[in-house]
DNA sequence: TGCTGGCCAACTGTCAACAGGCCGCACTCT
DNA sequence: AGAGTGCGGCCTGTTGACAGTTGGCCAGCA
């Protein structure tokens, strides 16, 4: 009964296109530098530039796109530099909201975050990569739920994509298969100890560890790049079609 | 001769109509639960939508205003609960970013931030309401550029204009005239003494204030919301027209 | 061979128009 | 009188088209 009056209140296209563009970045079909062009990703979702071109101004706003007058949209390329403000951006982020939350969590949140904790357990021991990173980002970004802001929750979910989108840009795996539960679990008892100098530290350690792991991977991508400025604002521009004109279906946001 | 050649780079007519939309709700003349009629903002433009829509996207991004399917463009309301969030993320941010600057700014990086205070105090002694607020925002904006981290200054940007549309909103004044001057004088003084620990202080103190203030004039403008839920997205919709239809011209980003 | 200049295709920025939903209002029925 | 219903205007979401610019390509020339 209740299916055949489903919700036909229709996602707008805007977020649609949106949504796809977003996932296209972040599991890297679209490689930072790259340029979107708009009547190509419009043809391929099978609707007009307009709703793509709105799409693509969100994600500039995000920070995920450049716009260059006259040229259009480019995938945003991260500098080592800009790499390590992130990571000490979410570093005190997150930081700022675990001590929140080791003041204002419930119980029955401390609860779920641990389920959440035997997710992450369980996926290491199966050794299944993808739906790992996932799990840990969901602890994480359950810890911002517990801090009560909603404002911390947002800016979170932004670097996230940030950080995905770098991680898979730059191949990064989990790295040693015992170090995040042990962290995560740390992070666990400090909460459930209602232990704020403790929580921070064990944050605090976590994220300078992811760091100085994407920053190894990312010299060793870019050896040569270390003396030289190298600032050509996308690196070179890559006029050309997208690199996988198939795999980009409407339907985000279901 | 280097005027004769003046860059014939037209800004896009995005960017304008953005800079404009950001200023009327800075100002104050978009008031927050108010309906934006696209036509209506293009026409005193005198452009067409599609930029309006454009740039409507940019600010809805940025938290400035909200979307309703099939309804349009709301300048976004703050609820009490997402005052304190704000300010109890600007908090993180700018320890973070004293901090940062603690360690990392240069003896000639003080010495402008010294200016900016001076400036502050002269323009306390002299009375000049808009331009103090403006110099305490480019006073604390400059402690994030000290600090180095490009990330960091643009979430303080983006923080800085949704306070400034907060305090122009509730009419909020800066307090009594003494303290600012001392407090970002103590700032200072722990800025230059290389004191981490100090500086950080300071500046909790500061913004714990200045969030305990806003929150006062918050209340007594809305005393009587307190009990009740008040979750209607925007607080009626107020189908009609903009408020003061002369005073937006183009021209932002000069 | 290397450089200059013009030509061309592609793509962006912008606009005007169309279809359809939402809101307010008047009218009708109970 | 009050509630429900149908109508009409206003406004959004989307589209297709047009003009202008950008960058690449190629011929011509030193």
């Amino acid at each position: 009964m209740q299916d055949t009056f489903k919700a036909l209140a229709t996602v707008s296209l805007v977020t649609q296109a949106r949504d796809c563009i977003l996932r296209a970045i972040t599991i890297g079909e679209f490689l930072p530098g790259q340029r979107l062009v708009e009547g190509e990703i419009a043809g391929r979702l099978g609707i007009s530039r307009g709703p793509v071109r709105e799409a693509a101004r969100l994600l500039e706003q995000r920070g995920l796109l450049v716009s260059l007058p006259r040229r259009g949209f480019f995938v945003r390329a991260f500098e080592e530099k800009e790499i390590e403000d992130l990571y000490e951006l979410r570093e005190c982020i997150e930081v700022a909201a675990v001590r929140a939350a080791v003041s204002r969590a419930s119980e029955a949140g401390l609860r779920s975050l641990g389920e959440r904790h035997r997710k992450i357990i369980s996926l290491t021991q199966r050794g299944r990569e993808p739906e790992l990173i996932e799990a840990i980002v969901a602890f994480h970004r359950s810890i911002c739920v517990l801090s009560g802001n909603g404002r911390l929750i947002r800016l979170f979910d932004e670097i996230a994509i940030e950080v995905s989108q770098i991680l898979s840009v730059l191949g990064v795996a989990v790295g040693d298969p015992g170090r995040p539960i042990e962290v995560q679990g740390s992070l666990l008892e400090a909460l459930e100890a209602r232990d704020s100098r403790r929580a921070a530290r064990e944050m605090a350690h976590f994220i300078r560890h992811a760091k100085a792991e994407v920053m190894e991977h990312y010299r060793r991508r870019h050896p040569l790049e270390d003396g030289r400025p190298t600032q050509s604002p996308p690196p070179r521009p890559a006029r050309g079609q997208v690199r996988n004109p198939a795999n980009m279906k409407m339907g985000g946001q279901q």
